[in-house]
DNA sequence: AGCAGAACGGAATGATCCGTTCCAGTGTTA
DNA sequence: TAACACTGGAACGGATCATTCCGTTCTGCT
């Protein structure tokens, strides 16, 4: 038996095997983003696989759409960190918000909240992005340009408006998205004169009530 | 028997009647804000009212979707001619926003779109507040103080973004969707400054694009 | 008082949808 | 070629939901 570490290139069975491992997760992905609800039928034809290849590797429904999400919250981190690693402040600040924008990675999270158990590693990994997303808006903070009255909170709820804006085509999405996102960028940047006279309105959301959609 | 227009002080079976008129529209528009596929049993039991009462009023869930989102449509017609009433340009055009978001009228039509065919009489109000939208754009143009790539199309988008902002009170929901407006008023009021290095990235959303929704 | 019927609540119906299981077929490995 | 891993998709069973139907209550009128 070849050693499974090395899955570069097997043949003919377990080739398709392989493949359709990422094809259901891809699958998966694309059709959860566009319907929460989908059937899982609609996962299988996606991927071009029958149902029972998708059973195989996940223990049902809910299954399937934790290990989604949980990949995107993992994507989530992983943009976080690059955005982190940039040097300007400010830059780590705003090529962050495009980055969550341009992977769609935000809208997956919010709309499958609440339909399955959520795991302990995924709450910690909820909490790491948490943290993330706390340094990033300390650098915007630091940077002097971003808005005092702006919360790591913020962030989520920004965020959210965008992914709400969905087209058929992803990428013309993708842009307009931008848009707004660049729109509120003015709103937040100091040194676009934004904030001049007055604060923004009403605090902003609290931990909890941003917790409100995972509970089942 | 009584005249029907004067359908104020009824009693016994026929008040309940008119009671439940109201009722039921309030409690189907409530219920399809809060789930656009919500079972019509969902809108009977939160108006307190039969199943049968429901019936006896629209011919069928379709219908009811109908008079929902065009009873929004006619409201977001009324919040705009209110706001092109004001006096100053610039407070016209950001009342009207405020307005339409107090509301919570504009994810209605969005969530509830595709789901119904729509009347001929749907698509002239449709038009109406296309034309009213511009008007309102015009007008903040007019003031000096709106950034001048900023569409009518741009109207829709932005309210589409706080619209999906939600909270399990209302109230609560509403204030940190002013929130946002706000933050993306600051982005677009050159008098606090904003749009004074770039412009806003990508074409703004053309017609089309914004009518896609409404096929089914 | 007594009747016709408007209006109601909610159970019954019938159809559809969907998650999951099952099985026969196919290529792979030894 | 025998054992096996995997697959596609049909079949099953439960749940959901729009709609219909029926028995009851209350009103207005004679």
């Amino acid at each position: 038996m070849p050693n499974p570490t090395e899955a570069a290139d097997f043949s003919g069975r377990r080739a398709q095997a392989a493949r359709n491992d990422s094809a259901i997760l891809d699958a998966a992905r694309a059709v959860f983003l566009d319907d929460p609800k989908a059937p899982v039928s609609a996962v299988a034809s996606r991927a071009g696989v029958g149902i029972s290849a998708l059973y195989r590797r996940y223990g049902g429904k809910e299954d399937l759409l934790r290990q989604v999400c949980h990949d995107g919250l993992r994507r989530y981190i992983a943009e976080a960190e690059q955005a982190l690693a940039e040097d300007d402040d400010w830059q780590a600040f705003t090529s962050f918000l495009a980055r969550i924008v341009d992977a769609d990675v935000h809208s997956l999270t919010v709309h499958l909240a609440g339909s399955f158990e959520p795991t302990a590693e995924m709450g910690a990994d909820a909490a790491r992005s948490s943290e993330l997303a706390e340094r990033l808006t300390r650098r915007g903070h630091a940077s002097g340009r971003l808005r005092s009255d702006f919360t790591p909170a913020d962030i989520v709820l920004v965020l959210e408006g965008c992914a709400a804006l969905r087209f058929p085509d992803p990428e013309r999405t993708r842009r307009l998205r931008r848009r707004y996102l660049a729109l509120q960028l003015a709103g937040l940047d100091t040194a676009a004169g934004a904030a001049r006279d007055t604060g923004l309105p009403g605090p902003p959301a609290s931990e909890e009530e941003l917790g409100w959609r995972w509970r089942r």
